[in-house]
DNA sequence: CTGAAAGCGCTTACAG
DNA sequence: CTGAAAGCGCTTACAG
């Protein structure tokens, strides 16, 4: 324990007798040295209580075997989303699978670019549009792997989706269908989809005129909808309330709320409860994702299923390719979607 | 962007005609080399692509920027516990304050051992028991800090707890005093607390030592209830499924379920609506946590509000304290809890 | 303001 | 089977 330092190699080497190189075989190949020697280095490591360094390890075998996952948002919306936590599970599930950890980076110093550049980590998923150009050139100058997961497939690297456009035209779709003709729309929270890239190619973006379409399909404009592009949220439960709470400040009231995420749509029931608003016969809500809270939520939601898991778990797989050395170009992954009715949307009272 | 391969701090010394030293400065310490230096080593670093390698500044810095986080079960089990997702929360968000990452490690290899080994960071918080004194003594020679949430704080590190006995009675004093006798008590999966450290200071342990308390203030022996200590379960909706499903198996069916988990609760009582019997009229419910889901599920549940997130935080702050430097020695920390009383408990029906 | 040089703790051809 | 030595890409006293 040479005086509250670490033992190094270099220590063990002296103290047995036998060369540095030994002492690194004894622990990564022991087949390369005799029995006696390995017994004798690992008896002396024990007794000094030695751990190769993982750093310096890493650093000379150029590999940290650790996937970074790039927080869309700060710690507290991104894991706030229930999305987000299983997508995460889903990374991290393959992760575990192949012996790496998951490194969360959350923007630091609100920097995505400064949290890019110095992250150590093998390989990169980002979720969301936040990835812009410039993020790509430092990913392509630092030579590291990265997928993205519902970002524009068109920025040039592996990405996985979901058809947004057709999945909320569906949604949208089966609102109307029940008869509603006012109607709140809550989208995402721009930030996190903001900079960089093709602005229409967003997720929101795409999901706003799969609603566009189920409207004009029937004669109808989303732009006379009041209530349209007003409302915009994080995807967390408390967010979820606020929008709740600004929508009921509405006179008249819409008779339903389409939202983009089960968690918002969630709080907004949470929030009419309080008000004493009967969902769904005095309002429609609709989610998007299908999370477990969306099956025993009550009433059940009306929403679209996208399997948040598998998405996490394809991103992984594929940038383990790459890590493995493998080109994948720009591979879209698509992922099936289906709409899935249960008891949150309903026919509106007065029709 | 000499073939392919990444520019080092060399080739920008060599291309910019400075030494490595003055490029080092010019990223690190801009104050100590001239404005031309730095302009023209900034030019040709940017014209090359070059971006200092974090590994190796880590390497030569000593320090990771990432804290890590020990997953007490395998992924799915671990992230599948919104528990779990909201102590992580609580710990990221410090890490991003911090400008830290967070490294998420699970068992590798199904090695707590390699994986404390190997991993590239500079302090851990762990979950649960699952730390034994093997593990400590990894953390110890490689001089990592430490902070343990839900651990025995008895094992001379900082710990994070609530106290887990005084909670489980008064849980089980509530349904006591419902008038309950039939109780099946849900506990809490052995895996994630089984070795290491004195067992029966285990978290599982002091509820039931709690629940045992509650029982035999009332004249009543835990022993005598058939259900008790009879299911397990991992803290993840679907499990709380089955447990639920195999409690309705049961001929006669308890009057109660005691969990140690809201998402265990939730799942049950999603298995008890497949079968048609009402909570709380037929059967009541009680959960352990308070988080989020308990306040909307239907009807709300009958739990212990623990403060997860504020459990993950404090951990966290502890930790980069030591990582400063200082000492907290076996420092213990102890969060409030409370019961929260709503409609997943009722009086038995015949009573 | 600037640079030569040692050092961080490993791994790994290479020669014996 | 074994070891001397170079190398990974940075940082940082130290001397000028």
């Amino acid at each position: 324990m040479t005086e509250g330092k670490r033992p190094t190699i270099k220590d063990i080497a002296q103290e047995s007798g036998y060369s540095k190189t030994a002492v690194s075989f004894a622990f990564n190949e022991p087949s390369r040295i005799s029995v006696k020697a390995r017994n004798q280095i690992l008896g002396v490591a024990d007794r000094l209580g030695y751990i190769p360094d993982p750093m310096a390890r890493n650093f000379s075998l150029h590999k940290h075997m650790s996937v970074g996952f790039l927080l869309p948002q700060d710690v507290v919306h991104s894991l706030g989303n229930p999305y987000i936590g299983d997508v995460l599970e889903g990374i991290g599930s393959v992760c575990q699978k192949h012996g790496y950890t998951l490194t969360l980076i959350p923007p630091l110093e609100g920097s995505m670019i400064q949290a890019v550049r110095n992250a150590a980590v093998d390989g990169l998923i980002a979720l969301g549009m936040k990835v812009g150009m410039d993020i790509v050139d430092i990913l392509n100058t630092r030579k590291m792997p990265y997928v993205t997961i519902d970002g524009t497939p068109s920025a040039g690297m592996p990405s996985v989706n979901i058809r947004d456009m057709d999945a909320a035209y569906q949604l949208m779709d089966a609102v109307l269908a029940a008869g509603h003709k006012d109607i709140a729309i809550v989208s995402l929270s721009a930030s996190a989809f903001s900079d960089g890239g093709a602005k229409e190619d967003s997720v929101p973006s795409k999901r706003i005129q799969g609603f566009e379409k189920a409207f004009s399909e029937r004669w109808m404009d989303i732009n006379d909808s009041r209530h349209v592009h007003q409302f915009v949220s994080e995807c967390t439960f408390p967010d979820g309330v606020d929008i709740g709470r600004k929508i009921m400040a509405e006179d008249p009231l819409p008779t339903a709320v389409v939202t983009m995420s089960d968690i918002v749509a969630i709080g907004c029931m949470s929030a009419f409860h309080e008000k004493g608003i009967n969902v769904p016969k005095d309002m429609s809500v609709v989610g998007f994702d299908n999370d477990i809270a969306a099956k025993f939520v009550h009433p059940a939601l009306t929403t679209i299923d996208q399997p948040a898991l598998e998405k996490g778990a394809m991103a992984a797989e594929a940038l383990f390719r790459m890590i493995g050395g493998e080109h994948l170009g720009n591979m879209r992954m698509e992922i099936p979607f289906r709409l899935v009715k249960r008891e949150s949307l309903a026919t509106p009272r007065n029709t």
